[in-house]
RNA sequence: GGAGGAGUGGCAGAGUGGUCGAAUGCACCGGUCUUGAAAACCGACGAGGGUGAAAGUCCUCCCAGGGUUCGAAUCCCUGCUCCUCCGCCA
């Protein structure tokens, strides 16, 4: 058609122009259709979850999940241990009366050397991974948008579990997702990887569901101080980083000298987006159980193909869809607690691990009225 | 928060309604020249997807999504991002 106008000839031009403006028409309408039926196809794929890996056990729920490591003995007490906001040394640094009353139930206030020892129990962690895992420190936003929850997953199916300003942004639950994030969209050189990250970043969540569960402590807050890592790898090589980030998560606990065991989680366990996940339970004394204070789990491309995160092979072909990581190393108010209840003392004082008096200008324990010492 | 301006290939940067997926320069790649390199010169040179054994071929893409139009990089609307100034704040 521009030929013609172009040429100046207007009867080919008026022809041409009737035939283009019928077939418009017709053209909008099929348009419609489709557009209607692709969002209605996008949003039944977002909500299909991901398909276990072919080794992760079947079962129903977490008692069908299957033992894979135990690491260290629990102490022998020669008392009742206590759970942590009992005892003696740690009571007065852990507030929930004032938190429930600047902020509601599942908040807390540390104080004096509670503050102190939970600042600095996740710099050893961040440290540990820089230094010896050999982590990038990251450090990213905690209000994200829409999107990327879409690109991790927790959207759209579990918005309730999160919350949202006013203004659309959505509290992370972890920094699962910016760092997931960090490669939404790009197409990565496959030279550059693998990308381990490695943040230290609050979180938040809504706990919908699990009113009148783990209400007693700092177990289970709205809000929370977690170290997280993020692997982004080839796909060849994203089981080996799986077992590579279990290792490193648990070294956090074993140079804590806490003891602690692994799970895989069983088929009716695994989360909504998650091939693969292990789960690092620590040995809380007081509660006289294995709580969970890490979940590292491999995603495959699931999360890459909501991201469209993709990487150019070395040998030139076309780009393919990148594997993703996540897991904690550590939660870091959990791993407080157990670094108190499995310290304590029977005089209300708590040994702390050896690896943290460098942290504390040399101290190795907390009084019972809650110094160092 | 207010007022302006801008988003084009790896980078810079033309293009303001008609064979534009897009000039030019730089970078990169191949070659000539050279003992070698540089310079100079010649050539090639955006991305994603479909199809194909390959050569090729088709589709989509000028921040994103809508709209106007026979026709949009170009006009309109919304969003996002960046820049400048003012205000405010850590």
């Amino acid at each position: 058609m521009g030929a013609a106008k172009a040429a100046g000839d207007e009867a080919e031009f008026q022809r041409l122009r009737a035939l283009v403006s019928e077939n418009k028409a017709k053209n909008a309408d099929l348009n419609d259709v489709v557009k209607a039926k692709s969002t209605a196809l996008n949003d039944l794929l977002l909500g299909l979850p991901n398909l276990p890996a072919d080794d992760v056990p079947d079962g129903a729920d977490e008692d069908d999940n299957v033992e894979i490591n135990r690491w260290g003995t629990p102490r022998n007490f020669a008392f009742t241990p206590r759970e942590h906001y009992d005892i003696p040394a740690a009571k007065d640094g852990l507030n929930f009366d004032v938190a429930a009353k600047l902020s509601g139930s599942r908040f807390v206030v540390l104080t004096g050397t509670m503050a102190r020892l939970h600042r600095v129990l996740a710099q050893f962690m961040l440290d540990t991974h820089v230094n010896d895992n050999n982590l990038l420190e990251t450090n990213t936003p905690v209000l994200v948008r829409e999107e990327m929850m879409y690109g991790t997953g927790q959207l759209p199916k579990f918005g309730e579990d999160s919350y949202q300003t006013t203004n659309g942004w959505w509290l992370i639950p972890t920094a699962e997702v910016p760092l997931t994030n960090l490669v939404n969209g790009e197409v990565l050189d496959a030279t550059t990887l693998p990308r381990r990250h490695v943040a230290h970043t609050l979180c938040f969540r809504s706990e919908a569901g699990s009113a009148g569960r783990d209400t007693a402590g700092m177990l289970r807050q709205h809000q929370f101080e977690k170290v997280e890592m993020v692997s982004i790898t080839h796909p060849n090589e994203s089981a080996a980083e799986h077992n590579r980030m279990t290792k490193c998560a648990e070294g956090i606990l074993e140079r804590l000298n806490l003891p602690y065991r692994t799970v895989v989680l069983c088929t009716g366990d695994l989360g909504f987006g998650m091939r693969r996940t292990h789960d690092i339970e620590v040995w809380l004394p007081g509660q006289d159980a294995y709580r969970e204070v890490s979940s590292i789990s491999i995603a495959g491309d699931f999360q890459a193909r909501r991201m469209n995160a993709r990487f150019k092979p070395e040998d030139g072909g076309k780009p393919e869809f990148l594997h993703t990581l996540n897991g904690s190393g550590l939660a870091v108010g959990r791993c407080m607690i157990a670094v108190l209840e499995n310290g304590q003392q029977e005089d209300g004082s708590i040994d702390l691990p050896e690896v943290l008096r460098g942290y504390l200008g040399g101290k190795t324990r907390i009084t019972a009225d809650g110094n160092l010492a």
